[in-house]
DNA sequence: CAGGTCATGTAATAAGTTACATGATTAA
DNA sequence: TTAATCATGTAACTTATTACATGACCTG
């Protein structure tokens, strides 16, 4: 189970449950999320099995916060995982799945398709740039100047802009073609 | 849930389960994967739900082989699921997780890392273009001539291999990035 | 005769989603 | 007073993986 390793990861500094989830939507949604159904059970699993250790702090808000840290047995887990190398899964992208069966779709609704998946793609790309930009005011250093614990986050966002940016030319370029092939049926 | 909407797509001429396994390894594996534990039990779901009827044929080898076909109700669940727009759902990339730590692990590991990643990469995408060889060899229509049954898929083939190429560059910019801080360190 | 392919399936486990329950505080 | 945020959790369910069981036939 990989969602482990990212806790143990983001566990750089004490964190609760909650601000854990909080991380994930600020930093790593484009690669990873996770609801606080599953964070909260693992947390309490991953303490049992000594990788992390809790204690109870106060909250000025709500119920008391239960804020974890990394054990030592903790950081050797998380050292193990990175150093066996690159951990490759196959993917399951449903709206390629849509693609590869788009034939069976009435033909105006497929440029649709495409013009929709365009849309989305550009939504996130544009999310994403956002967040560059503001990391990029709020630090001079930014990009290459950063220490390696920005450094290597500033990596995974460029390579989300990198690929939102192919998917849409793609779109572009499916768009072009289904139109000429249009053209070529008449 | 998607996998069922993959076979019924799949099912444009009638299969077996073990006959959409091979299905799954040659045409769509870069973007989706199913084992057969997954595959007999949902298969057998779906008929009873009306999406699939199913009659036993006698093999030449093995068993007798349960062969499924469409009914009205699957291509119209299909139709609905194409019809609905491009479903998006969260990635799972444990290994830009791992890039995301990397900071965490030893500087010479770092490298090492981003050159596996560069081969398998590279290797993914070299297994991709050997499918379309065999496609541009064995179809003169290719790629634009195609039929609509066969102009999706290979748009499919075509995001894959942009895809890994997009990968490819940018693991190549992170290498010359890390040898570069390497420098400025000293 | 050992190992691979053909072919179907079950069982146990892991991972992820959705819905629900609780209850305080704060801002509109 | 209504909705949002803070904060933790459980329960039920769906989706996916790994391991196992069965047995014929085919190739080296």
């Amino acid at each position: 189970m990989s969602l482990q390793f990212v806790l143990l990861g983001m566990l750089r500094e004490p964190a609760s449950g909650y601000d854990l989830k909080q991380r994930f939507q600020d930093s790593v949604r484009h690669f990873w999320a996770a609801e606080l159904a599953q964070i909260y059970p693992l947390l309490a699993r991953m303490e049992k099995q000594g990788l992390l250790r809790s204690h109870s702090v106060a909250s000025e808000q709500g119920p008391p916060r239960r804020v974890y840290q990394r054990t030592r047995a903790g950081l050797e887990a998380l050292a193990d995982w990175l150093s066996q190398g690159p951990e490759l899964r196959t993917e399951r992208l449903s709206w390629l799945a849509q693609v590869f069966f788009l034939d069976q779709l009435k033909p105006a609704q497929r440029i649709q398709f495409f013009q929709q998946l365009r849309r989305d793609f550009q939504q996130h790309l544009r999310e994403l740039e956002a967040v560059q930009s503001g990391w990029q005011e709020a630090d001079p250093n930014y990009p290459d100047g950063l220490e390696d614990a920005d450094f290597f986050p500033q990596l995974t966002l460029r390579l989300g802009m990198m690929k939102y940016q192919t998917i849409i030319q793609w779109c572009d370029e499916c768009l072009a073609r289904i139109a000429a092939r249009q053209n070529q049926h008449r």
